[in-house]
DNA sequence: ATTTATCCTTCTGGTTTGATAGGAAAAATG
DNA sequence: CATTTTTCCTATCAAACCAGAAGGATAAAT
C-alpha cells in the first residue's frame, strides 16, 4: 500500500510550482531538483505526463521553466497522485469488475469500496493551495 | 497504493474461519482453497504469519485445520493487513522519521499523515463479524 | 555562437510479487 | 503398524515493477 517515490515527489514538485503560482518568471526544473534535492532527469520523467495533461505549462530554453496551468485552487493532490501513480484504488476490480474471477460472489469487495473511498476523499477534498497555507 | 494477494487473499482466507467459527471441526486449507480458489501451497504461506501473531490456531494431522483463536468481533480487518502487508501507510515516513531526508522541512507530509489517518480508519474499524455479515 | 532550458527515448540494476516445489512431522484411521 | 490427511518448514523462480541514469535533440534568450 505504498506510494511510489513518482507521487511523492510529483506532489513536491507542483507545491513548488504552487508556491511560485502569480510570478513573472516560470520555474526550471534546476531550480526545483535543487531545492527538493531530487535529480533533474528524473523530475524531468514525472512532469511529463503532469503537462500532458494540462497541469501545467512549459516555456522552452534559457529562462525558461514551467508554471501552473491552473491555480493552485483549482488542482487536487487527487488528480496529481491519479495521473502518476494511475488509478490509486487498492483493488483493480473496484474500477475494473473483470480483474476478480469470484466478483460476483466476493465477499470482501465492500470492504475495499470503503476503503477506496476513504482514500479517494482524503487526497481529492485537499488542492494545492490547502497544502501549501497547511 | 495497490494491496498485494497476500492482503486479499488473506482476507478472505480469514472470512472463511469467521464463517466456520464456533463449529466443531477445524477448516482445513484443502477446504478454504477450493471455495476460494486459491493454490493451497499459497494459503500455507500466508497462514503462518496469521498464527505466530496469534490470530488462529491450528491443529494437525487428519480431520485437523485451522480456527480462529479469537471470536470474529475481536479480528479486525486492520490487523489482518498489518500482518500480512506490513505497515499499510501510504509513506514510511508517517512511522519512521528516518526515512525521509527533508523530514523536518517537508510540505507534504502532513497530506499523507492525513492520508494514512483515512485508511487506518477505514479498515480498523471493521471486524471479521462486520464483514461476514455485510 | 553559446548557454540555458525543455523534450524525447532507452536502458538497467535492484527489489517485490506471486507463486511453485519438495519434503518433514504429527495426528487420526483402519 | 501402515496409510492417509493435514500442518509445518525452507527453498527456488519467473515476471513485474521501481527508481533512476544516460544520451542526445530541439528551442529560445543573450
Ligand atoms: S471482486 Fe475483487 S477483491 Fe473481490
Ligand atoms: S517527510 Fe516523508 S514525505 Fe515528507
Amino acid at each position: 500500500m505504498k506510494l511510489s517515490t513518482r507521487g511523492r515527489y510529483g506532489t513536491r514538485l507542483m507545491l513548488q510550482l504552487a508556491a511560485n503560482y502569480g510570478k513573472d518568471e516560470p520555474l526550471p526544473l534546476t531550480e526545483i531538483a535543487r531545492r527538493e534535492e531530487i535529480s533533474v532527469k528524473y523530475l524531468e520523467q514525472l512532469i511529463i505526463p503532469l503537462k500532458a495533461a494540462g497541469l501545467i505549462e512549459s516555456r522552452r530554453g534559457a529562462h525558461g521553466g514551467y508554471v501552473l496551468a491552473k491555480a493552485p485552487d483549482e488542482i487536487t493532490i487527487g488528480q496529481i497522485l491519479q495521473i502518476l501513480e494511475g488509478n490509486i484504488s487498492p483493488v483493480p476490480c473496484v474500477k475494473d469488475p473483470s480483474f476478480c474471477i469470484k466478483y460476483e460472489t466476493c465477499n470482501t469487495r465492500k470492504l475495499w469500496e470503503t476503503m477506496d473511498k476513504a482514500i479517494i476523499q482524503s487526497v481529492c477534498d485537499v488542492t494545492l493551495k490547502d497544502a501549501l497555507s497547511a
